[in-house]
DNA sequence: GTCTATACGCCGATAGAC
DNA sequence: GTCTATCGGCGTATAGAC
């Protein structure tokens, strides 16, 4: 049996270990010699596998886009109905957060266009956009409100992120699984018929 | 007639123009140097009137603050239901918004924490705080839906938020004042009874 | 591919004249 | 109080041995 995985393990490591510092110290509060003091992998490794600082950030936020992207794909693919899929979106989210509150931290609340140059807004980003569609089918097939479908997912998804920042902020203090069934409940009336 | 407000004249363009700067470029890439091209302020000068570059952010993030605190007292002071002072509270949001966008950037959006040592999490501010208050009444006086109150502030601002968010990014393009009944609509309705 | 050592620019901050 | 000139250090990035 190949062992595949190998090849990229330092690469991973770098990703890993520079996720973790720029959520909690922000970007440009890590240096590259953070990560190699968390890494143990030298400068000069890591730039050679990264061209320059915002390459590593730029992998991460693809990775985790793309990732975040699969997931949305692969629910509306085993849901039928907009109630179905935006509460198993909602639990995808919350679970995220709770299992790896670092990758939603990322990818929701780092300000990326000021590190990453030629970056569009997230809220253009695919799977926002994937979102805003699953809203315009909603509002095609009869089940929520009609509306511009990204004012929808505005409010929607408003609800949600804000809880989820909150609780990352520790403003939401219980396990997020216990603010669970509000949020959805407000989250969906947002956009209920 | 005393002419007070030039006293302070040199400190308030400093003030303004990093406004401008952190919300355009973000507080770390913006130089002191920007600074003073900016407003044409010598180096030496800015430091004469700030310690050093955090001071400035920081006597930015106090003042926008306060005065957003000012406004919601006030709006507390002269509407007396729940209701009347929700969708009084969104109209301001909406009005900053589009009178002052730096300033709804700069205090809903930057990441404060990254630059501001010591500064609690926005959702623990003075303001927001207040926010709180203003739901837990409402709750008391049967007028929306008994939950924590910390997570009402959260579903109902994260609707206004978020759509001030995708307003700024571009992505709700309309003025905002367009998408303010829905948005009103869509906030109340995740507290209403 | 990984390391150590180092170059070098930028930026925050200060000194000191006016 | 405002300016010009300058310093010190940090952090990105590279050179080059292994």
């Amino acid at each position: 049996m190949a062992n595949k995985p190998e090849k990229a393990e330092l690469r991973d490591d770098i990703l890993k270990a520079a996720l973790r510092l720029f959520t909690e110290k922000g970007y440009f509060n890590t240096s590259v010699a953070d990560i190699n003091r968390k890494t143990g992998i030298s400068t000069g490794s890591i730039y050679h596998h990264f061209h320059n600082k915002e390459a590593i950030a730029k992998a991460l936020y693809h990775d985790l886009i793309d990732r975040l992207n699969h997931s949305i794909e692969e629910i509306r693919r085993t849901h039928k109905t907009t109630i179905e899929r935006a509460r198993a979106i909602v639990d995808l989210m919350f679970t995220l957060t709770e299992q790896a509150p670092e990758v939603m931290q990322f990818i929701l609340f780092s300000r990326h266009q000021e590190f990453l140059s030629d970056e569009k807004p997230m809220s253009s980003a695919a799977p926002f956009e994937k979102l805003c569609k699953l809203m315009l089918e909603g509002m095609d097939s009869g089940e929520i409100r009609h509306m511009d479908p990204r004012l929808a997912s505005a409010c929607f998804f408003g609800v949600v992120i804000r809880a989820i920042q909150m609780h990352l902020e520790g403003v939401l203090e219980k396990p997020l699984d216990e603010y669970s069934n509000e949020v959805w409940r407000a989250a969906w009336r947002t956009i209920d018929l």
